[in-house]
RNA sequence: GCUGAUGUGGCUCAAUGGCAGAGCAUCUCACUCGUAAUGAGAAGGUUGUGGGUUCGAUUCCCACCAUCAGCUCCA
């Protein structure tokens, strides 16, 4: 297909996103039509859809949205022309001020002087908008679209000012796709961490503990799992392992500068009179072990992770499984170097995060994250850091994009953020790149030429939190974790209770390899043990029978339903041993 | 924290201003069975919590708690 055949259909992002942002001016329409009340803010396109931001007198409902849906199929069928029109800046400022659209007057207000204000007129309609625009509202699909949701958005994202109405709707060019999409988002669903965790027995929330989720034996032995593997792969990469506490008194903290600029996440409580905080971040500890003892340039790059267990007070509308918690374990690791030595640790490191993603088959998107507002540190000291984490992805022919005013207060980062169920993203990775801290700790080491100096550090963690991880990789796999992750590799199935004997001592001939086994012993019909262990998503089962006692054989199915056929038991372990090694550690 | 919605046995979901019901799970009994649900029976709930209205509230109202969606924030 031709570049130039693809211009006006969906398979063109441009063209996709002008469909969706003129769909949501004649969804502005409509909503002006049914209540002409209503003030409007902005309304752009999205990578799913669009939505508009509108300030109304009552909260929309489904009904409203209903009614709006309809509304708009009325504009689709009008055929109304869309036509730009640029006004000079104060009569751009009388016509939205006369319609007392005070939103708009704020947006006009705000463009730069030289700017072109530009609007775009559908029938009585008409909207501040740079474009670009369909020709007419008659390119739209009536009957493909849908408005999806309807929930409160900040205006201008900021959360003192005014609390507006999100709409969200979506579209396409045939009613087939909105269905077909439509039902993707229902299947996706199904894939929740939160329903599969309950479902495969992992983890629970309860209202005792809000954001402070319990492990189930199964998500434990995941977890363990998961723990064992990044502890493999950090001591190849030359990391040793530390513990620190998880209380502190307030004189580290405000050392450290948590007191100052993080206290509002922190929980802190007072013993024998003094105050001490949970740790919130696990690097205060960290300098602790550092400064503990002279180093060397010769230690340098010194890696040292720690597995923390950090508490962090989020507010209570953030929470989301596991995806967002109050308490959770960082994979964190510290690394100390000198300043020659800074990008090739990031880089280093990079390669370390794209070994672990790619045994778990994940892809991310990177986030330069620079300089807040609330920082330690000069400018000069932000923008040269800022700088090296740049060279050092560039370098590797990475892409990112740069998330203003988002890093830690004591440093830029480099984000890694995995992608969900329903494509919500999800910061995992991070690297951190700090001289803060070693200065506020005054950490040192002794050089080649005998004097003292100051080395830099990275925070990293690579899982980020082993809780949003597992929330991740649960929904990355539907559940159906891999042969070396799943919390049960092995389920024994006799056929009758004749096998039982059988079954147990296969059973624990497989324990004693090292395999994650269990045995069904119920006495149930073996279709309905074979559905639920199907159903529980284990990797393998063995159904044994009085043909396999006889034989000295199991008879090999997988999840998939594959029917590998009766094998020696010895057969099946280097099968399973295969694929367990396979995934892991190379 | 903000806006809106939701909250009924372990789970999924019904119902009603007047005795709260089903399926799955659990327990008991029978069946001993070869690749996605054997049958019968039993037990299990002060309808999130606390107030209010009412002769009577699980249902209506208020507050709180939690959850869900999004915003804000963030690993």
């Amino acid at each position: 297909m031709s570049e130039e055949n693809n211009q006006y259909t969906f398979e063109n992002p441009e063209y996709r996103a002008t469909y969706w942002h003129t769909c949501s001016h004649v969804m502005a329409q409509a909503v002006k039509r049914l209540w002409p009340e209503v003030k409007l803010a902005i309304g752009p396109s999205i990578d799913e859809g669009w939505y508009y931001d509108m300030d109304a007198p009552f909260a929309f409902t489904p009904e409203h949205l209903e009614q709006i849906e309809g509304e708009m199929r009325k504009i689709c069928k009008e055929k109304l022309k869309l036509e730009r029109f640029e006004l000079p800046r104060p009569e751009a400022l009388t016509f939205m001020e006369e319609r007392d659209e005070k939103y708009k007057v704020e947006l006009i207000n705000d463009l730069p002087e030289d700017a072109a204000i530009s609007f775009y007129k559908q029938g009585e309609f008409t909207d501040l908008c740079a474009g670009p625009h369909l020709d007419s509202t008659g390119r739209i699909k009536g009957n493909a679209l849908k408005l999806t949701a309807c929930n409160a958005a900040y205006w201008r994202g900021d959360s003192s000012r005014e609390t507006l109405q999100r709409i969200y709707g979506i579209a396409f060019p045939k009613k087939d796709e909105l269905d077909e999409y439509l039902a993707k988002i229902e299947e996706a669903k199904k894939r929740d961490h939160r329903r599969l965790g309950k479902e495969l027995g992992l983890f629970m929330l309860r209202d005792e503990g809000p954001g402070f989720p319990f492990f189930l034996p199964k998500g434990m032995t995941l977890k363990n799992t998961l723990l064992d593997y990044w502890r493999k792969v950090h001591k190849k990469y030359g990391y040793v392992e530390i513990s620190t506490p998880i209380m502190l008194n307030r004189q580290l903290w405000e050392r450290s500068g948590h007191w100052d600029h993080y206290k509002n996440n922190m929980y802190t409580t007072v013993i024998d009179e003094v105050d001490f905080a949970v740790k919130p971040m696990n690097c205060p500890g960290g300098m602790l072990v550092y400064a503990s003892e002279p180093h060397s340039y010769r230690d340098l790059p010194l890696r040292v992770g720690e597995i923390g267990l950090v508490h962090r007070h989020e507010l209570s509308g953030a929470l989301h499984g596991l995806f967002r918690v109050r308490c959770f374990n960082q994979d964190d690791a510290h690394v100390f170097m000198t300043r020659e030595q800074m990008q090739d640790v990031i880089q280093e490191t990079v390669r370390l995060f794209d070994e672990v993603y790619s045994v778990f088959g994940l892809s991310y998107t990177i986030e330069l994250s620079t300089m807040p507002e609330d920082h330690i540190g000069t400018v000069e000291e932000w923008e040269r850091n800022q700088d090296i984490l740049k060279a050092a992805i560039t370098a590797m022919g990475k892409e990112f994009v740069i998330n203003e005013g988002d890093g830690a207060f004591y440093g830029p980062k480099l984000d890694f953020h995995l992608a969900d169920s329903l494509g919500r993203t999800w910061q995992c990775g991070t690297i951190q790149l700090d001289s803060q801290l070693p200065e506020r700790f005054e950490l040192e080491y002794t050089g080649e030429d005998g004097q003292k100096h100051r080395p830099v550090m990275i925070h990293r963690v690579v899982l980020g939190s082993i809780e949003r991880f597992i929330g991740v990789i649960t929904e990355h796999f539907a559940g159906a974790f891999p042969a070396w992750l799943a919390p049960v590799q092995v389920k024994l199935l006799p056929v009758t209770d004749r096998a039982a004997e059988y079954a147990a001592k296969v059973s624990a001939q497989l324990d004693a390899q090292g395999f994650r086994v269990e045995v069904d012993g119920r006495n149930e019909k073996i279709g309905k043990k074979i559905r639920e262990a199907t159903l529980e998503k284990v990797p393998f089962m063995l159904v044994v029978g009085d043909r396999d006692m006889e034989n000295g054989t199991v008879s090999v199915r997988r999840r998939s339903g594959e029917d590998l056929g009766a094998m020696s038991l010895e057969d099946f372990a280097a099968l399973l041993d295969g694929e367990v090694k396979e995934m892991t550690i190379k």
